[in-house]
DNA sequence: GCCTGTCAAGAGCAGTGCTCTCATTTATGG
DNA sequence: CCATAAATGAGAGCACTGCTCTTGACAGGC
């Protein structure tokens, strides 16, 4: 699950920890504002309106310096990926940050609605990480740290829920379905590079319940950004009106399939 | 829901009913050659790569008289997405007759995997019609018609199960969750028009139980692309290690939330 | 003080969508 | 049958893009 974000100092994207001379001082000032400027272009115009000679021109250089900066537009945007995976990041956490520990419920709803108020507020951005893959396409590696943000809090959330088979009533919670085996697998391994080798049921659970869980669980993230998606895309334009009580709606049979009290 | 067509003829893109002249027959067969031309490319490298003057250079005309067809890129990829929908449609209609009446599940389940196997085979197409809407956006009312026909061939399966309430075990049936009444508005709008107003209940199930049903409908459709998408743009790279069957299960569940028999 | 590495700028290449003009071909009405 | 009108193709050209290469200026380390 850990990547390598070491690949990134080759280019120097990140800070580094300590900018020594004012050379490398300057260089990460200006490397900000080209990044800032081609955000504020990206959300005026979307992903195929990113012109790196109007970042240029924006911030009155020529085009080619922008080059010494970032190697190429598909670089600026992958910088623009993971800014973006990163505040929609923040934001999930910061909103789930603020509700009471014990409102597991709660904590999770708010993390929905934080999710889709981001996307809402930044529709181009929201589009370039959970839209199609823009250009010739290649996942950089390095996003995949900062995307997995979101998950990993609606997991850690599911983890305090109490067990999936003596919770409130085990008569409501939604019943097990057919689970091959290498979907079990896969769901091992997740929850082992979550919690560590060993935790979680392989057979102490009768029925599985908790890989039942842990598989709505996924598909609660997927049916999140499925959701927002098509509400920003919109693929139910002429079917549902109050898309924020319909997103609310969904979020609360998905709590409920799921079983969080 | 029932859109007009004919702002299409406009530019000639839908086949008259009779081309008279040999010129309007010569016609249609070149823009037919020129979409063709246009989504093999598309195929190829993506809906960033497609390009009218390669599409010229590959029928061997200058790049101008591409415009005497498609006015614009826009309304070439406008034609695509058409195509794309029209197609993902038909696989799905096809699968899903191919199955039993009787077997509703078998019928709801061919109808998702159909539509998975297409994208899967057209990965541009898909991120055509799914993915972020492509240039300065804005969803031409003509693609809407093309757009519906999958889930309205759900909805239809759904139409068919037995009532939500009366089903095989209604102690299996997935909870209710509380419905805002601008959600229950919505759901009504949409019962009504698929099969006529005065349909279906208003009141008649005491809990609402077919509108639950409705809006777990919905859900499931966002879930059907949202899963797909997932898959193919990578989301769940490190994740799912076999998709075909995490896919499988994810479409089973929902089989059962909705208490399809 | 020199030398080396960093930097910005400009010119230039190949490509794009799109518009305009001009010549040619086709269909139609007198 | 022929003239007029419509439709069509080709070419040049505009403004724009990403990107590369070269040139000249500047600053930091020896």
């Amino acid at each position: 699950m850990v990547s390598d974000l070491n690949s990134w100092q080759t280019h120097g994207m990140t800070d580094r920890p300590a900018p020594r001379n004012a050379r490398a001082r300057v260089r990460a000032e200006l490397t900000r504002e080209i990044s800032d400027a081609a955000r504020r272009q990206l959300a005026d115009t979307g992903s195929d309106g990113l012109s790196l000679r109007a970042v240029a021109r924006e911030l009155g250089m020529a085009s080619s310096a922008v080059y010494r900066y970032f190697p190429s537009r598909d670089e600026l945007l992958t910088a623009l990926i993971i800014d973006a995976y990163t505040a929609v990041g923040d934001a999930a956490t910061a909103a789930e940050a603020a509700i009471p520990r014990a409102d597991l419920a709660g904590r999770w709803l708010a993390v929905c609605r934080a999710t889709r108020a981001w996307a809402l507020d930044h529709p181009h951005e929201y589009a370039l990480i959970f839209g199609s893959p823009v250009p010739g396409y290649r996942a950089p590696t390095d996003t995949i740290d900062p995307a997995a943000k979101i998950p990993l809090l609606m997991l850690a959330i599911l983890a305090e829920a109490p067990p999936a088979a003596q919770s409130r009533s085990a008569a409501r919670a939604a019943p097990a379905v057919s689970m091959p085996r290498s979907v079990q697998a896969d769901l091992h391994t997740l929850r082992a590079a979550m919690f560590g080798p060993g935790t979680g049921s392989t057979d102490s659970n009768e029925d599985g319940a908790d890989d039942q869980r842990l598989g709505r669980a996924v598909m609660a993230w997927t049916q999140l950004i499925g959701s927002i998606s098509f509400e920003l895309f919109g693929h139910l334009n002429n079917v549902i009106s109050d898309y924020a009580e319909y997103f609310d709606f969904q979020m609360r049979v998905i709590i409920r399939d799921l079983d969080i009290i």
